[in-house]
DNA sequence: GCGTTCTAGTTGATATTGTCAACCAACCCG
DNA sequence: CGGGTTGGTTGACAATATCAACTAGAACGC
């Protein structure tokens, strides 16, 4: 190794970390795609979410959200109800079987997490949480191109 | 925030690395895909690279890294040599406008970089590229569906 | 030598993910 | 109401990833 460049590290981590979140699914079970797990992770979090309110939160095209919940919904893992304040937004809320999923899926991403950090000190998964979200936040402080679409309310 | 947990820390972080990139692509008129510049930087750096050291390196499936090793070859950008070795196999160098895409991509690199960490001391870069890289090895080291050869290093 | 097995690389099919642009319906403002 | 904005949807498509089957050369055993 000639020098250890952020990029690289960067890469060949999210590929591990897929790799390993796959690996999860496979021995759970799960028949889910990761967005879509990450989706539904989402809106067992926060209540009240909305396909915007995910997407933002994601950093994520609207596109990409909308087919997600629609799987989601195709599932019955997610059901909508109607936004009183907004008619043409709904409430995104995890079904039981969502719920149920929901736990399946934390169990699985505490193993992968849990064995990518096997030899991590809590101080230096904590350390490396942060300085990723720093780096995160960063990079959406302020976008370079022309998107039209990057509004938020 | 309810919790900051690792995974939502590294898909947010995964995504906002590969905005940054892109955006960065733009900026340079590059019009290569992230994977690859990857791979042509994988080249670059490694002398006597083949599809399978590249593969093994990247962690990544061969039959992708083929398709990407012939765009490049179609864009000249990289170029075959025999290997005397074994004439299954070639050697892969970059050419010269490979080697000056790679000076460009260099740049943007450590521009998104810079960009990403700028708030951050180098002691901060450091540990964070340190515990990246020991994740990745860890999740490595005991992949599920692996049928050995772990011979090169 | 010849067959078996392994390995490097290729190809095809397909799933998944991400992006852009056009669009509709509801909202807000005047 | 008209006009601009916003939440969401859809279509088209590029990019990425994965798996399995395959070719051809190499390594091994006989």
């Amino acid at each position: 190794m000639p020098e250890p460049s952020l990029s690289d590290a960067l890469h060949r981590l999210m590929h591990a970390y897929k790799r390993q979140l796959r690996a999860g699914i496979q021995e759970h079970r799960i028949a889910l795609p990761i967005t879509q797990i990450r989706v539904l992770k989402c809106i067992g979090r926060f209540p009240e979410s909305t396909a915007r309110s995910i997407a933002q939160r994601m950093n994520q095209d609207k596109a990409q959200i909308t087919r997600v919940l629609n799987e989601l919904k195709e599932s019955t893992l997610i059901e909508a109800t109607e936004n009183p304040d907004d008619r043409r937004s709904q409430f995104l809320t995890a079904t039981k079987s969502g719920r149920r999923m929901l736990a399946k899926i934390d169990q699985l991403e505490e193993q992968a997490a849990a064995k990518m950090t096997r030899d991590l000190s809590a101080k230096q998964i904590q350390t490396f949480i942060r300085i990723a979200a720093l780096m995160t936040q960063n990079s959406r402080d302020d976008p370079p191109s022309d998107k039209g679409s990057k509004s938020n309310g």
